[in-house]
DNA sequence: TATGAATGAGGTTTCATTCAT
DNA sequence: CATGAATGAAACCTCATTCAT
């Protein structure tokens, strides 16, 4: 399906095939992440994952010892990557509290939400429940960090009087929610012909953010707001 | 493709055996939605849905003439039930936009986000890539409606000055977000031991609802703003 | 498929449903015949023969326990009617051997050729391998007393001088090939839209026998010939 | 549809599984003639083709994409290979037209009739009326190419004056029918054991040959006859 | 290493047959 | 007797996985 071209442009020192063969394992994940999001884990065929990475079915064989397995690379590939940049953000940001949170909710959509990688998403909320133990790496490994660090900016906006009084976790899901939606229709209905979000994700995020830091603004001194 | 649904009033006079023919086809569709939600539809077997309707697989052909078939019924069945309901509320409320908007997201999680059928959004985001006419029936069908009902409310709260002015669209989106987020999250990472969501959806809604609503007031100190 | 009609002109003194019960045997052996010729045992359902015989599935198998009696009960049903008739005429002919030969093959094509029951000759063709018992029973029944026939008839004309010597059960093959091999590419090729035999049965039962007398006639001319 | 056919000359350079790759549609196909011959289409399972042709289930799959395809590959394998050498024969001839004709009934027997492939008529027979494609095709690529040899040869005996003036169409269908009769009852009656055909096939053949050249020769003592 | 021919377990679907009504 | 809903064995076909080359 896919012609197994090979990439003209990267001869460097080492040889070709030698350069492929190191690629191997990530061009086939990047096939398997393409595939798994478009037609979910069990209707993808593991030879169309091959193809699609120009290899054929046994090499894919030589990699991953199976389909499940391939997945699991898939997603543990796809995760626990960005959270890290984000705490690093969080650390070195000095303004308010309410700037850092427009930041930080940005640069996932820039970082992830918008690259083929949030297609893990939709993979992920697909298959856990054949895959629990996946299910709680990922909570623990990725979801609990991110919540972590935007309940600390949170926090920070509350301690600095930013902020009213908040149940840090609640707003945190309410913050991230609209994102994960986002995402997730991406990967989904907005695949499909026919189908739009209607809105632009950049600008959602914007209103986002607007309403979201009046509505949980220390109240009747709002002003000043942007 | 779907059965005929069975006339209600004729439950008494009939032999039991026809009853249970009447049953069938609703038994079937419900099997079958717990099971595509649970595993997804390619990996869930049609002998599985009939077992679970306590039906031999014959049977289930007997009223599907295929296992993709069943899938367009399931989704079919639980879907466009709910809307009207909600116009009607709309229509007949006479307090605030704000009080509406409380109720309307209220009664969407009372009558349909804590309901099994809720499964269906999981199982719709799953699937509609390999189906995508569902995709825009649910679409035209479902989506559409209910944002022109939220809209609708929203539009209200605005002209009555209750509200600031605000781009419609994408508050829209930002608050039926977090709720779908939370049917997804329940059907997929909530299924899991070990993985909980942290904060119950009853209360998530209140506090979205409060943030919100602080969010899009046309705030007593902005006054003059537009 | 066919609308279960009762015929509405048939009653004299019994009753309608009698009158249905006593034919029914007949009425599904015509439908089963008809059905297996067209489109051969295995590939004929048990529902489609009792839908065309105007009865449900269950009341079929209220008289043939099996499909594969009841097809046994097809072909016993349609074979060993003719043979007896045949006889009568042969005896009671009294002109020459070669109007007798004539008459036979003509009223042979009449009585049975050109009736569906004929359709007998391509289903005993395509199923006796997977029924040996019956294509035993059915040369023993049919075929030899046929040759038979035909046999007497050749001797006759030879004994009264009017056919050479010959090797009479060739002959008698040869007499008949053409007639059968008429009848099965009436039920195969024939029923193809597009394909034609190109010839009228009676006319070429004519050419047949024009052929086949002079062929066999004790020719006083033909001397010296091979 | 068909997998190409093994170019012949490159048996001895190619490694052995490799032979075996091009070796396999011949060998399925031959084991699928046998079966369909035998049991019929319906009848016969898939997995039996691959077991006589001492392959998996699997593979027969790998080389014909269903068991339809299978069947049509067999026949369209088996017809149209016996036509040209008649044409060749018959243009090379140049003795009395008696002689050629039965030359070519001799011919047409050992080559086709006495082999394998003579199963063909029986199979087709059997099954076109639920593949009428397939029978206009042989219709026109075997049939009528066969049907315009014999019939060539009965103009050029009328021509030259050793055969009386016929009509030509129905001679042919005279002159076939018993052959191809015999290779149905072959493939049928007579592969049941205690069914025998009680003439060898050969001699029939002379006795055709005997009969129908007296019957159709310009035979000139035979006036006064009918 | 890489290939792709081969396998066979397992899934979907059909349909002969049964049996409660 | 007649019906047709229900069954489950068995057929077709797919595809994850293996392995000789």
């Amino acid at each position: 399906m896919v012609p197994p071209q090979a990439p003209e442009n990267v001869r460097d020192t080492v040889p070709a095939r030698q350069r492929r063969k190191e690629a191997r394992p990530q061009e086939l994940l990047d096939a398997a992440l393409e595939l798994f999001v478009e037609k979910g884990f069990a209707a993808t065929r593991a030879e169309e994952v091959a193809a699609r990475a120009g290899v054929s079915k046994g090499t894919l064989y030589l990699y991953y010892p199976s389909k499940e397995d391939l997945l699991k690379a898939v997603i543990l590939r796809n995760i626990s990557h960005e959270i890290a940049e984000g705490v690093g953000i969080v650390a070195a940001h000095e303004g308010s509290a309410a700037e850092l949170l427009q930041l930080v909710l940005h640069e996932w959509w820039r970082r992830f939400g918008e690259t083929p990688a949030s297609g893990i998403c939709k993979l992920m909320m697909s298959e856990v429940r054949n895959f629990p133990d996946i299910g709680r790496f990922f909570a623990a490994e990725v979801i609990e960090p991110m919540h972590a660090l935007l309940g600390s900016v949170l926090q920070r906006g509350i301690e600095r009087g930013e902020f009213r009084p908040l149940p840090i976790p609640q707003v945190v899901q309410l913050l991230m929610a609209p994102m994960l939606f986002i995402v997730m229709h991406k990967h989904s209905f907005g695949a499909c012909e026919g189908v739009e979000l209607g809105v632009d994700p950049t600008r959602l995020i914007d209103t986002q953010v607007d309403i979201v830091l009046q509505g949980i603004a220390l109240a009747p001194a709002t002003k000043g707001r942007r």
